[in-house]
DNA sequence: ATATATTAGTTGAACCATCAACTATAAATT
DNA sequence: AATTTATAGTTGATGGTTCAACTAATATAT
């Protein structure tokens, strides 16, 4: 009884974060698109380190969203059908691809700022800043766990 | 400045849940391959209301899981194709469809318990009941924002 | 210098999520 | 009773994730 209790409730944490990502994702697509903008959480996500740092590789992209390089690959390949990015040879290491951003790409990204300011806000309303860095805190330590071993 | 790192802390944050779902996911995934099954998180997520209430619906496996009911059509699909459930009609409602446990699909979720437990304790090294309490509240609180709006 | 090992990125297959449109049945309205 | 509306579940399309196997290029070892 007690056992399976406990279960349920560690079942219930992982169903929580899973349903947590799942609802984020898909506000965050919403409320771009009631602003008439196209573009979903994961490239979003991956357009980040190539503002920041216009060249990035796909490995350092990869190691900045913590994604794998396969998924780095297929979110690159839409963004650059989409026209938001270009994929360029590294002239010293064949193997590397750098990305850079076309003008679209940089109009876009500066429209979907307020777009992440907005989501971020609706998911945090009532919630303290110490909330968040307790979060912070406890979800690095099992991100940790899960790296390690 | 000041503005930027906040932006990217959120961000961070973000992708924190986001990876910490995939890697659980995945250790999840490979303990059970470790032991000789096979089973996907999600599957076994399914399974959970299925064996605490035998011949249990869509809507309410939907309800349960805190997932839409187009993904539990699809791996309900695949667990039937993998012979561990079976889906029965309902005899006063025609609409709704009943899940029910395969011998198979039993012992399959028995032998997955320990996996789950395994993978709980991995997760959880080091980290105190109650951290885990304070990320469920907030994370309860972030859940709430989410649905209500 | 050649052979071997590593690294960066791609491809195809299987699974999961979401959306929109659909079928079939039941419930509510008139 | 007939029409409308709501509900349960399915389908097909698109996008993201993982795995394993692959290509091409660089680095290391002998």
């Amino acid at each position: 009884m007690i056992k399976n209790d406990k279960l349920k409730s560690d079942i219930n944490l992982g169903m929580l974060i899973g349903q947590i990502h799942r609802l984020s994702t898909k506000r965050f697509v919403q409320n771009s698109h009631n602003s008439g903008l196209d573009i979903s959480m994961d490239q979003w996500i991956v357009l980040g380190p190539i503002w920041e740092n216009d060249g990035v590789s796909h490995k350092e992209i990869s190691e900045y969203c913590l994604k794998d390089k396969t998924s780095v690959t297929k979110i690159i390949d839409t963004l650059e059908k989409k026209n938001l990015v270009v994929r360029v040879s590294d002239q010293l290491d064949h193997r590397v691809k750098r990305v850079v951003l076309s003008n679209k790409g940089k109009e876009l990204f500066l429209q979907a700022i307020p777009i992440m300011e907005l989501t971020r806000d609706q998911l945090r309303e009532g919630i303290t800043e110490q909330d968040i860095e307790s979060l912070r805190s406890v979800l690095t330590k099992i991100y940790n766990n899960l790296i390690s071993i």
